[in-house]
DNA sequence: ACGCACGATTTTTTT
DNA sequence: AATCGTGCGT
């Protein structure tokens, strides 16, 4: 979406106020057709307050596309007169081109909060007096540098007072947004005036460096839109239909958005399902859709129970387990399907080796003729990652992983963006600092601190000073050179935000010769650096094309606020892709034939992080420092539980037919090895899902494999066992006893194998 | 000013 | 285990 498509505003109504005319009747029937009746009746739904509960897997993306033909087709709005909200750009993009392909039509507002916010405020936030419309998004590492920077210039310690953890903080605050004047936040001890001193100071910072992070692209378009009635009326007029997909993780302010821009029409659709609200972590309130009948009132209320998506076996332990849950709006949902195959569990020595089981199964899947891009596997946390993507590597399966090492945190694409966002906007500090002396020009640290305090004294942005003679002077000797001709290059490439995005950037490419530097660095990475600088430049190029009025600012914003989770592909026709590899998180919004959860172990899937704080749905009370310790409420378990079971239900609602789940008895954690449970959540499966190789029901083998080590005491002749390098294999003989033991295994492809037990790591399977 | 070695710290989840 | 930041030596 080109931020500058733009059309006036007001102007465009009229004339389709009329009715529909009947020789559209029947094309608009056409896209309701296939739907069943609640699909259908939220499709087309006439006007005024709409909630859609939308079970997973209920065809809920397909209603709303639908609905968004719809409305168009019947000249309930104008294309431009749409709004649809979703909660990432894939799932925006996703939407556009479905919604494309029911109706060769452009012009709905289609993207994130953030975006949709970025786009307004790139037109509007002027009003405020404060910014121009070249203002810079700061991402989290920019946040963050700038926090530590400002904590040790008040005088704190950045080790005692993590910027990241400062961050986080400042942000939840901005998130609660409106209701922040609550807490006089005074006493508790320093803590808080330390947190009030960073935050007035980064908020301070962000304003001369004309820069909003994530939190402010929301919170200054709220603020337009309350101070500016104006402003606000103009879009409110616009977007006679406002569409919001997963409404159950909006916030606060999110949802006063909402209301100010569907505030003239009323015609507002929001569809969510409060078992998969999963972010309350990050601002997100449930209460938005529970109360939503409340707050709109004569809103009508559709729910699609049926399930579409999974088998009638995952379905009903999906059911099961969040039936667990106390705070929840009853709801069933069924499907046609057939129950399809058991649930497996693995249960798994140590991460090694559930990644290797894991890899064996895929393996056995693909003899099956199963394509890798219809296999996912999942985890809570990240760090599981590496296990898994080990094993993935040693046995030459393709994979991706959405989340991980994030593309644009990369520090050579960091620093090429960085040039680009201080010639996009010179006030742009963080980013300034970023290329002071990137590629090495010789000014340090000391030379860095002269210039921005020359900078500070006078209240003007770090590039000014680089630019001044005056200030360049205060430098001695090579540095001085050196920052003269920085001066020198940035007013070369003044132009550059003119320009197409790759242009830009191949300017900036070329004037500091990135790739002889980066060749000439001795860096180890630097093949991999400069395949990464390509692939940013292909990426400009693509955004060029399909935006030619983006431009510089236009591609520095979606670089901004484009995540990893955007850049999964979904199998392109014809080639197979590789296996995907993402956080449970990142996975909401999808679905896979195959599905597996690693590392279904307590603490770790209920992460011991959500057990501890007791508060969370309550937009009460942050935090008594350890004060009140009410961890005990059985029932569903605390919010924090009950939060980790939904995130259960997302991952177990994306399988299609197959799901397998894992754990294992020993975990690296911290660079030391922990023993580990199983997790309560395994328990809550009706084991009439589960498949019956369970063997934590066998009490004699469960004794005698407590021990990893002593896994092989287990063994038998005819056992089927996994080695990490053989695969999958047979036991043919057994030999000798204690360290000494060992067993002539048969594995299909590499011959009969003698090994030790005591190193082979056998992990039994069965027999 | 820069490189290296050592030690501290990390890991919830993300736009 | 792996990354990051600090302090020291050149």
């Amino acid at each position: 979406m080109s931020p500058l498509d733009w059309m006036d505003i007001q102007g465009t109504q009229g004339s389709l106020d009329s009715g529909p005319k009947p020789a559209l009747d029947r094309e608009a029937e056409d896209l309701l057709e296939g739907l069943n009746p609640p699909q259908r009746e939220a499709a087309s739904h006439p006007g005024g307050p709409l909630l859609i509960l939308a079970g997973a897997g209920s065809g809920k993306t397909r209603v709303i596309t639908r609905r968004i033909a719809w409305l168009v087709r019947t000249g309930r709005a104008a294309p431009h007169e749409v709004l649809a909200i979703t909660f990432t750009n894939k799932a925006a993009r996703e939407m556009r081109e479905r919604v494309e392909r029911l109706l060769p039509v452009q012009g709905p507002w289609i993207g994130t909060f953030h975006a949709i916010s970025a786009r307004i405020l790139r037109r509007e936030i002027g009003a405020l007096g404060t910014y121009t419309g070249e203002f810079s998004i700061y991402d989290t590492a920019d946040r963050n540098q700038l926090l530590k920077r400002l904590i040790k210039d008040l005088g704190y310690d950045p080790a005692r007072f993590r910027p990241s953890a400062v961050g986080a903080c400042i942000s939840d605050g901005k998130n609660r947004g409106a209701v922040r004047q609550r807490g006089g936040e005074g006493g508790e001890g320093m803590e808080h005036e330390v947190l009030r001193r960073v935050r007035d100071a980064y908020d301070e910072a962000l304003l001369r460096a004309n820069a909003l992070d994530f939190d402010d692209l929301l919170l200054k378009t709220l603020e337009v839109f309350q101070r500016f009635a104006g402003v606000r009326d103009a879009y409110a007029h616009r977007f006679r239909h406002v569409l919001v997909d997963e409404y159950q993780d909006t916030n606060r302010v999110q949802y006063e958005l909402v209301r100010h821009i569907s505030s003239v029409h009323g015609n507002l659709d929001v569809c969510g399902d409060p078992d998969q609200s999963i972010y309350t972590w990050r601002g997100a309130d449930i209460h938005n859709i529970l109360d939503f009948e409340r707050d709109f009132p004569g809103a009508r209320v559709v729910k699609l129970e049926q399930n579409y998506r999974s088998s009638g076996v995952i379905l009903e332990a999906a059911q099961a387990v969040i039936r667990n849950n106390r705070q929840r709006k009853e709801k069933e949902l069924w499907t046609e399907a057939a129950r399809g195959p058991a649930i497996r569990v693995f249960e798994c020595g140590d991460e090694n080796d559930e990644a290797e089981r894991i890899v064996a199964e895929i393996r056995a899947l693909q003899a099956e003729g199963i394509r890798l891009d219809r296999i996912a596997i999942f985890y809570r946390v990240n760090f599981l990652q590496r296990a898994l993507e080990r094993a993935l590597r040693l046995s030459a399966l393709p994979y991706q992983i959405a989340g991980g090492v994030e593309f644009y945190a990369r520090r050579e694409i960091k620093d090429l963006v960085s040039y680009l966002q201080v010639l996009s906007n010179p006030a742009n500090d963080v980013a300034m600092v970023r290329i002071v002396n990137v590629p090495a020009r010789g000014i340090g640290e000391r030379s860095l601190e002269l210039l921005a305090d020359w900078a500070k004294e006078r209240g003007v942005p770090l590039s000014s000073a680089i630019r001044s003679q005056e200030a360049r002077a205060l430098v001695r000797g090579r540095a001085r050179s050196s920052a003269e001709a920085l001066a020198q290059l940035l007013e070369r490439l003044e132009h550059a935000p003119r320009l197409p995005a790759a242009e830009a950037l191949d300017q900036v490419i070329d004037a500091i010769d990135y790739f002889g530097w980066l060749a000439s660095s001795g860096d180890p990475e630097a093949e991999s650096r400069a395949e990464n600088v390509e692939e940013l430049r292909a990426n400009a190029a693509t955004f060029d094309r399909q935006n030619p009025e983006g431009l510089l600012r236009g591609f520095l914003e979606d670089v901004a606020l484009v995540s990893e989770v955007d850049s999964i592909d979904a199998a392109e026709e014809g080639a197979t892709g590789p296996v995907t590899l993402m956080t449970l998180h990142a996975a909401k919004g999808l679905e896979f034939p195959v599905v597996f959860i690693a590392g279904m172990e307590e603490e770790l899937f209920p992460h011991a992080r959500a057990l501890m704080d007791a508060d969370g749905s309550d937009g009460d009370g942050n935090d008594g420092d350890g004060s009140d310790g009410d961890g005990s409420d059985g029932d569903g378990g605390g919010p924090g539980l009950e939060e980790e079971r939904r995130l259960f239900y997302v991952g177990l609602t994306r399988a299609m037919d197959r799901l397998h789940l894992s754990w294992a008895r020993t975990r690296m954690h911290f660079g030391e090895t922990s023993w580990r449970e199983g997790s309560r959540f395994l328990d809550e499966l009706p084991p009439a899902c589960l498949d019956a190789e369970d063997p934590e029901e066998d009490e004699a083998e469960s004794l005698g494999s407590f021990d990893a080590k002593s896994v092989s005491v287990a063994l038998a002749e005819g056992d089927i066992v996994r080695h990490s390098h053989f695969g999958t294999g047979r036991i043919e003989r057994l030999v000798g006893a204690g360290p000494n033991a060992r067993a002539t295994v048969a594995f299909p492809g590499h011959g009969a194998k003698i090994l030790l037990l005591s190193y082979a790591n056998l992990v039994k399977l069965g027999r």
